[in-house]
This record gives C-alpha cells, sequence and structure tokens, in this order.
DNA sequence: CTCGTATTATAAACAGTGTTCAATTTATTA
DNA sequence: TAATAAATTGAACACTGTTTATAATACGAG
C-alpha cells in the first residue's frame, strides 16, 4: 500500500526508531570510552544495548556509520568548546591576536584532554571513503571540523589579512596544532624530550611574532 | 644435546633461514604496495611467498613484527634520502639555513612522494606496544627516526641554537611537517582550499624569518 | 646407501571479526 | 480476534591472526 503522506502511527514509529538509534549510540559511545577504539565490536555494543548483533543492521548501515555518528558528536562538543573560549575572550579583550591564541589554543587542548576524539578523528578522518562512509558523510564532517576554526578565521581577519592569507594561516596553524598532538598521541614527542604543552606554548609565542611578517608572495615558489 | 659453539650447519641453515627471512618480507612487502596496508593479511602473504599462513610464524612472531621490519627499512630509506639531500647542499652552499631548509624538505618529500611509507608510520606509530612490539622495537624505530632528523639538529647548531633551543626547533618543525603530511594523506587538506606543498612553501619561509627572533623564554608560560 | 634425527611446512582448528538473511517474535491496526 | 507490519533473532558466511599436531623434507652419522 503506497502512502505518500505520513500518518501519525509512522511519525510515532520514527520517533521510536530515533530513540533506539540513540540508545545504541550511547552503548557504542560507552564501550569506546572504557574499551577504546580497537576493542569495539558489534557483538559488544549489543552486548550493552541489549540487542543481537545483526539487529543493529535495522538502524547502522555499518560499523562505520557508527564511528561516524560518534564523530559527528566529538565535532560537535569541540566546536561549542572552542567558541565558549573565543566568546569568553572576546569580552575581556579587543587584541585580535589574544582571541587567535586563545582559539587555537583551546583547540589544542580539547585534543589533549580527550584523547578518545582524538583517536576517532585520526582513524575515521584516514580514509573516510574507504571505509565506505558516503561523500556526503565527509563533507558533513568537513564542514563541522573547519567550523572550528571560525573564530581563529574570524581574529585573522580583524588581523588585516586578506581571506587567501586567513586561509593559508588558519590551515597552517592547524596542521602545526595536528601535529604535536598526533606527536604526543603516538608517543613520539618523548623522542625529542619535549612535553606538547612546551611545543604549543613556543608556537603561540613565535606566532605572535611571525604575524607580523612583511607580507610573502608565495607564487614564485615551486616544490620540486 | 647441548651445544655452545655453533656448527658449520648451524651457521648455514641460520643463514637459509635469514634468506627465507627476507623472502617473505619481500611478499610482505608487494603485497602492501600492491593492495595497501589495510589489505594486507598473512594468508596473502603467505601466497605470494609460495607458503602457508602458519609457516610464516617460523620467521616472524607476529604481523605486526612484519609490519615493524618494513618500517624499519622504510626509515631506513628515509635517512638514506635526507643526508644524501643534505650532503648535497653542504657542498654547494655554506648558509646554514639553506642546509635546514633542504633537510626538511627532502624529509616532506619523501612522504609525499611515497603515500605508502606515511601509511606505515602513522599506523604502527600508534601504539607500538599497544600492538605487541616490545620496547626493544620502539627504542630501535625511534631512534632510526630521530636519525632522519639529524641535518637539521646540525644546522640548527650551526645557527647558534643552545641545545636546549635546537631540541624545541628541531620539534617543532618535525610536528609541522608531520601535521602537514597528515593532513595531505587524510585529504582533510581541501578543507581550507591548500596545497600541501604550498604550505610547505611557506612554512619554510617563515622559518627563515622565525629563527631570527630573538631568544624566547617559554619558562614563563603554563598552560592550564 | 640407509637410518634416525632436526628442521620445516602443512592443514586443520580456534576464537574472533563485520555482515547478511530467512525465520520468528512482537506490536499495532482493521 | 485476525491480518498486517515492524522489530529482533540466531544461524550462517567469509574473513581475520594465531596455534599446534601431523606430515614431509633435508642431512649428518654409521
Amino acid at each position: 500500500m503506497i502512502q505518500a503522506l505520513k500518518t501519525p502511527r509512522d511519525l510515532r514509529q520514527q520517533a521510536l526508531a530515533g530513540a533506539r538509534r540513540e540508545h545504541i549510540l550511547n552503548a557504542a559511545r560507552s564501550v569506546f570510552i572504557e574499551l577504546g577504539l580497537e576493542a569495539v565490536s558489534m557483538r559488544e555494543i549489543a552486548k550493552r544495548a541489549g540487542y543481537t548483533a545483526g539487529a543493529i543492521y535495522s538502524y547502522f548501515s555499518s560499523k562505520e556509520e557508527i564511528y561516524g555518528a560518534l564523530l559527528m558528536e566529538s565535532l560537535e562538543r569541540l566546536n561549542l568548546c572552542v567558541s565558549k573560549a573565543a566568546h569568553d575572550i572576546g569580552g575581556k579583550t579587543d587584541s585580535a591576536l589574544e582571541e587567535l591564541r586563545t582559539s587555537a589554543l583551546a583547540f589544542y587542548q580539547f585534543y589533549r584532554d580527550n584523547p578518545r576524539d582524538l583517536d576517532l578523528g585520526f582513524y575515521l578522518f584516514q580514509g573516510l571513503q574507504a571505509r565506505g562512509l558516503t561523500s556526503e558523510w565527509d563533507q558533513k564532517l568537513n564542514a563541522r571540523l573547519r567550523a572550528a576554526m571560525q573564530p581563529q578565521e574570524r581574529a585573522l581577519s580583524k588581523l588585516g589579512f586578506t581571506q587567501e592569507e586567513v586561509d593559508t594561516e588558519v590551515t597552517a596553524i592547524f596542521a602545526h596544532i595536528v601535529g604535536i598532538l598526533l606527536l604526543n598521541h603516538t608517543g613520539r614527542i618523548r623522542m625529542f624530550g619535549k612535553g606538547s604543552d612546551e611545543l604549543m606554548a613556543h608556537y603561540l609565542l613565535n606566532l605572535a611574532e611571525r604575524l607580523r611578517l612583511p607580507k610573502i608572495t608565495q607564487e614564485k615558489i615551486k616544490l620540486p
């Protein structure tokens, strides 16, 4: 029977299905937080949710899609964290540089203090499409990640950079912070006898000086 | 029968075993290069080596140990590549800054042009001990990775930095390059509409300016 | 050359994994 | 209450890394 308009019953069932989906997501998050990414299995998630492994596939098309949903949540928290920090400092100072530093620092601290979220990000962002996640997911996640950089972009704009320069600078800052986080996360940072906080502080200080540099034309440079 | 000294036969067998180990390693490398890290399985390696999966365990104690051996090879190539670049430029200029840039660039280019090696590094360096690799492996791999930074350290020393400062700077450079590579590798760099070469060029230029900065005391800074 | 010993490879099994699907139970409407 | 739709199961499938008893092979000693 074809039914174009949704009856009240369909709506109710849809809501219930949504709640069940959320319930499974909670179970997945709990096992992820407790046991870590590598230990997450469909059967373990199902056990905690009071289900059988197969049942989960009525609500998620794959395990990776669950990861995707968890990562989306994570990025949402990141955005909350960063924008809150930017807002707080915004009221206390009119220095765009301080805003930039605070936003960058908040980004760094979020992942420093929530290593599981870093796990998830590193894992899933490597080969989204390779893991069966559609490019729709890719775009959504990208958008939320980039949104977390927005306070920094605004600050850079205030500092007088052109849009082109803002893009370059924010990417550079992002790369550096991610690099520090990765080094710290993999323990490889001990290789140099440094701490990630130390490195981050060093970078933020240098940042202040670097942004007063004369503008540089990069067009001439072509790496071999 | 206890035999302290090795008989000629033992030596011969040991050599043969070594050759077979190398043969298996070659098979593993070929499947890794062709199919990628995720597609590597013991049975596939065994098939290419003309073995059965179980036989491999006479030569490697685990799959991760094969990865470890491959990563060690990879780091050896990296070292060759970087030190060659540093040596070549060393003859052409007496500018320590150019040496620094060239070494850093060579490091970047190696991984840009050999994404499989980056795969391996990212995968294995996350949780070496978590994957059953002994801390002996950890130390060896760390040493080879750090060795690839040595030309940069030497250049920084020439530039008059103290050992403490050299450590900080080389770690910062390492972090930044790794960050760029990760961004590029995961495709996340398109998020900002930039290319990794562009970013790297930008960084190397800024590097020139940054290193003329007045020395900074970081001790005062404590991140919350 | 043959025998007995070591070395080496095999094939099967084990305990997992993600995923699919026919069958069954549960819930809701007519 | 009967018919229909939705939700859940449990078994199966094709994998994975790893272990181990068994069989095949190579090799030196007599």
